[in-house]
DNA sequence: ATAAGTGCATGTCGAAGACA
DNA sequence: TGTCTTCGACATGCACTTAT
């Protein structure tokens, strides 16, 4: 039923206040609802490609470049692989973790990517086009979570000067080199938490910190919880949705 | 054709602050 | 507290334009 969902563009006119209405969007037809109006004030994405013009044309809306955006009965999705993952978090939402690892197994999905991880193809593209540089260093982060780089390093395998490698950040990101490898590391620390039963003491080395307070002190920064409450968090909400499916 | 001016990318250095 | 990171200031090189 979540499948057919996930691959439909649907929208339900509702009886009164009786019937329960789900209006889900793939790729482009965000287009079609945000015109109608289906998406005032609510969080939406498409697909990259279409991401700077949609912006433009409709300036008032929330538009995210996550994969996909679950905000109340309203479901965007950005295309490609996507909707597969959108589907694995529906049904993690109503099910439960291994429910949605069993289907993610049947359909040969190696790892169920969470709504906020961006498009980063769409990501990776446009950063290459706007300096090879910047995307080779931030390649290079991405293969070195958890056995972090200095940044002089990061420059010197990019083949780029650390000052010019700073500016790259500065100028595309509006970040430092170690913000930004923070961020990244951050981010994968938040999908191991998440996504597997590894403790917390495991995600902090497995990201490259040797100190689990600093790691919790890194995390709240970013995240404004620790990685303890945000398992916890989750847990709680597998149990909800699971006594309400049952 | 050529010198001078301009803008941009890049490199070097050092001071200040943050991190482990 | 030593090391690392960030950032401002200044210098250099290159491409392009303009005036002579």
């Amino acid at each position: 039923m979540v499948l057919a969902l996930a691959l439909t563009v649907r929208q339900r006119i509702p009886y009164g206040n009786k019937e329960k209405v789900t209006i889900v969007g793939l790729c482009t037809a965000p287009y079609v609802m945000a015109r109608i109006g289906l998406l005032d004030r609510y969080r939406c994405t498409l697909h990259w490609e279409n991401l700077a013009s949609f912006r433009e044309e409709m300036p008032a809306l929330l538009v995210t470049n996550n994969l996909f955006e679950i905000d109340g009965n309203r479901i965007t999705c950005s295309g490609g692989t996507a909707p597969i993952d959108m589907m694995l978090e529906l049904i993690r939402e109503h099910f439960d973790q291994d429910t949605m690892m069993a289907v993610a197994e049947q359909f040969v999905h190696e790892r169920a990517r969470p709504s906020d991880e961006s498009q980063k193809m769409a990501e990776h593209v446009l950063t290459s086009r706007q300096s090879p540089k910047l995307a080779e260093a931030i390649q290079i982060m991405q293969n070195h979570i958890d056995d972090p780089l200095s940044t002089n390093e990061v420059a010197e395998i990019a083949d780029v000067s650390l000052r010019q490698l700073e500016r790259l950040f500065k100028k595309y990101k509006n970040t430092t080199p170690q913000r930004y490898y923070l961020f990244l590391r951050l981010q994968q620390a938040r999908r191991l938490l998440l996504q597997t039963s590894l403790s917390v003491l495991q995600v902090t080395i497995a990201t490259g910190f040797s100190s689990q307070s600093h790691f919790t002190k890194c995390y709240r920064d970013l995240f404004h919880h620790t990685p303890g409450s945000e398992r916890k968090n989750m847990k709680i909400t597998q149990k909800k949705s699971h006594n309400e499916t049952v």
